[in-house]
RNA sequence: GCCCCGGUAGUGUAGUGGCCUAUCAUACAGGCCUGUCGAGCCUGUGACUCGGGUUCAAAUCCCGGCCGGGGCGCCA
């Protein structure tokens, strides 16, 4: 049906009869000339309707953001500070919009959040938000892509679940037929259950749930985690294989999406290696702030603004002490209060949280119960473990956050199309 | 889970007990206008989150509900 896009026009030739459609965005009517201003996802275009042509009289009948088809051709000269002109000679409305709209479009004035997600259709028209998603899609193809070219696998795990991953977040429970379940918080068990089937690398992009009632710009009930999980790898391998995949899908989204660079924070792909710090390090550097963090205590958010602060953009925090990270995180050799996790963060934010694994089935069974959790609720983990379990690492990243960090977003929730939040269930 | 703040036309706002018959912008309707482009000008339509209370009088004060924004904790 659609035979070519607004976008499209730039170079065609005056006389050439071409068929437009799109949303009406604007119309003016003036005595002796009408205009509309029409635009597709690829852009606007004004539309100049004469006096003494037959669409000037239908004019008054198109309402704002009313879907129509305009038949014509480009000028000789383009007068429009558009930058883009059709000279129409026939127009049909597809469909009519009702009026008031719920979000104006053209219209230059603030909406507020819970506007915008109860009407998301609409607010999604304007530009300045679609293109969010446009980023979004752009470094997820990157990041798959690169993770393609390492020789992963892209696999599909449950998200209806009958045991808790960690124990530490709530989760959203179901009911199951006869049984309960619960959402899936995480697909770790899964991904490490995969390398015992012998792919050797594998991730998935998938939802992530967490029934954790906090009210805040960088936290979504509902989020999609990009998790890895690799065998025959260390924390470190599995870092290199983070920070390059973030370059990637940065530098696919720069290349690619029309304009990225007018709304992108960063302006070029992120150097690699990323900078790295350890826990014990922040810790020290906090002390000359005068903040006291307690023996095996996460750092906050006051204090991870600190640690941000002397950084560009990524860096990792290291070797993490074991009270803070679950049971599945091994512990360095040479001491065991310490562990082979990392966590990428951008400023303050937490974008990912990674380790290599135990593969020592004892070690792990006794780690769970150290926990204060039922290993007899892991046997269906744990048994893959006892049957040649390779050494392993991975890591999981929160694909709204990546993209609110690098668009420089005030919001996590505008990186979401349809966010889940503590009191949005709704579109 | 704890704490703070907010809810006025379709949208965004002004208003802190009587001068509110509620401000402004935008949208919408009608009119004017030699090509406009955040068009302009004129006229008009349109609103106090819900329930209870205080008071001679409540958009305004109090209590509760509903809805929302944020901080902490926790996390991606």
């Amino acid at each position: 049906m659609k035979k070519f896009f607004v976008a499209d026009l730039d170079g065609k030739l005056p006389g050439e009869m071409l068929t437009l459609n799109g949303w009406a965005q604007d119309i003016r009517i003036l005595k002796n000339v009408g205009f509309i201003v029409l635009r597709d996802q690829t852009g606007l275009v004004q539309i100049t309707v004469k006096k003494d042509t037959e669409p000037f009289s239908m004019l008054g009948d198109i309402s704002r953001e009313s879907v129509i088809m305009v038949k014509g051709a480009v000028p000789e000269k383009i007068q429009s500070k558009i930058g883009r002109e059709f000279i129409a000679n026939e127009i049909s409305i597809l469909n009519i919009a009702g009026s008031p709209l719920p979000i104006g479009i053209a219209d230059e004035v603030e909406v507020d959040f819970d506007t915008r997600f109860n009407n998301r259709f609409m607010d999604l028209r304007k530009p300045e938000h679609s293109r969010i998603f446009r980023a979004k899609s752009a470094i997820l193809w990157g990041i798959r892509s690169f993770l393609m070219s390492q020789g992963f696998t892209e696999v599909q795990t449950p998200k209806i679940v009958s045991a808790a991953t960690e124990g530490g977040a709530d989760l959203f429970r179901v009911k199951y037929f006869e049984k309960d379940a619960f959402l899936n918080q995480s697909p770790q068990l899964y991904k490490e259950m995969l390398i015992a089937s012998g792919v050797e690398r594998v991730f998935e992009v998938g939802p992530a749930f967490r029934a954790e009632e906090h009210n805040t710009p960088r936290h979504l009930n509902e989020f999609t985690s990009i998790d890895i999980e690799m065998a025959f790898a260390d924390h470190n391998d599995a870092m290199h294989m983070l920070e390059n995949a973030i370059s990637h899908g940065i530098e696919n989204f720069l290349n690619k999406v029309p304009e990225a660079l007018q709304f992108s924070l960063l302006k070029s792909p992120p150097k690699t290696p990323f900078p790295r710090i350890t826990y014990e390090e922040c810790v020290s550097i906090l002390a000359e702030n005068g903040l006291k963090v307690n023996k095996g205590e996460d750092l906050n958010n006051e204090q991870l603004k600190i640690i941000g602060s002397r950084f560009e953009g990524f860096y990792f925090i290291t070797h993490w002490p074991r009270e803070v990270r679950p049971f599945y995180t091994s512990v360095l050799e040479d001491n065991e209060n310490f562990t082979k996790s990392f966590d990428l963060q951008f400023r303050e934010i937490e974008l990912t949280s990674g380790a290599q694994r135990v593969h020592n089935p004892e070690t792990l069974k006794r780690k769970i119960e150290e926990k204060g959790l039922d290993s007899s609720n892991f046997e269906f983990y744990l048994k893959t473990f006892r049957y040649g379990m390779p050494p392993h690492a991975g890591w999981g990243l929160g694909l709204e956050r990546l993209t609110q960090v690098i668009l420089n977003l005030p919001n996590v929730r505008e990186a979401s199309l349809f966010p889940r939040d503590r009191t949005r269930v709704f579109p």
